[in-house]
DNA sequence: TTGACTCAAGGACAGATGTACGTGTACAAC
DNA sequence: GTTGTACACGTACATCTGTCCTTGAGTCAA
């Protein structure tokens, strides 16, 4: 299933950033970091030298600057994530996630609303 | 919020285990450890040893035998532990942890079910 | 009372992770 | 043509992780 060696944590933030802006360089990525969190530019760097190294990210010189791009999709990668921390944390059954996300965590009317489509959208295919 | 270490992904699975069981020995960790998760004894014996140093379980001698119990509640570790994932690959969205679970994960018409009440519970308090 | 077994406890250790520094090069403005 | 500024790239390094081995002390049955 899958050969490439898991993201770390804050590999994966740098890497979501990367999906998010689709191709960018060290600074953009930087750049695009949440305000919150403090983090040298070296240190994305070397964040994003990685993920190359993984396999999860690609990069080409523009110019002489490394333009990366993910090479993975972000649903891959969630998909693994997730299916690890369930494995993990709850046995293998998705449900008590989905349980624990509805109850502990204060939804939305308008997500409640959401859901409820998703999951009749569901039905339809079975 | 969080003062202590967050759990690896390797004593996630004995603490899951402790949790399960609420107190028990070593062996009776490492024999109530899933089937196909090869692991020896002793290495189960270091994760709750970890687990114990990093203030998630504690330990007493019961005769010479060490019986570990959870100190921090699987519901907490959870918070905690969806929480930072959810920060790290969602930009601290919830929904999209949600919308991944039903829709790329095949969900049973049973399930839907319990998560259309759920979803109704909720309604209820607002 | 000698094995065979069971634990606790600590040590070990390679590899992963989080984080940053230093050096050298290229361009840009002065 | 010197001084910044921006990068790439390699290096570093303490800590954490995953995993197991060793030693020594109780325990039980032959």
């Amino acid at each position: 299933m899958t050969d490439r060696p898991a993201l770390s944590k804050a590999e994966m933030e740098v890497a979501r950033v990367l999906w998010e802006l689709g191709a960018a360089s060290v600074r953009q990525v930087h750049e695009a970091m949440p305000a919150d969190r403090v983090i040298d530019f070296t240190t994305v760097q070397t964040y994003l030298r990685r993920l190359e190294q993984k396999g999860y990210a690609r990069a080409k010189l523009e110019g002489r600057v490394r333009i990366y791009s993910p090479k993975v999709k972000a649903r891959t990668v969630i998909r693994e994530t997730v299916n690890d921390l369930i494995e993990r944390l709850f046995a293998g059954e998705a449900m008590p996630l989905m349980r624990h996300l509805i109850e502990d965590r204060g939804i939305s009317d308008e997500d409640l609303a959401q859901l409820r489509s998703l999951l009749d959208g569901e039905e339809m295919q079975g």
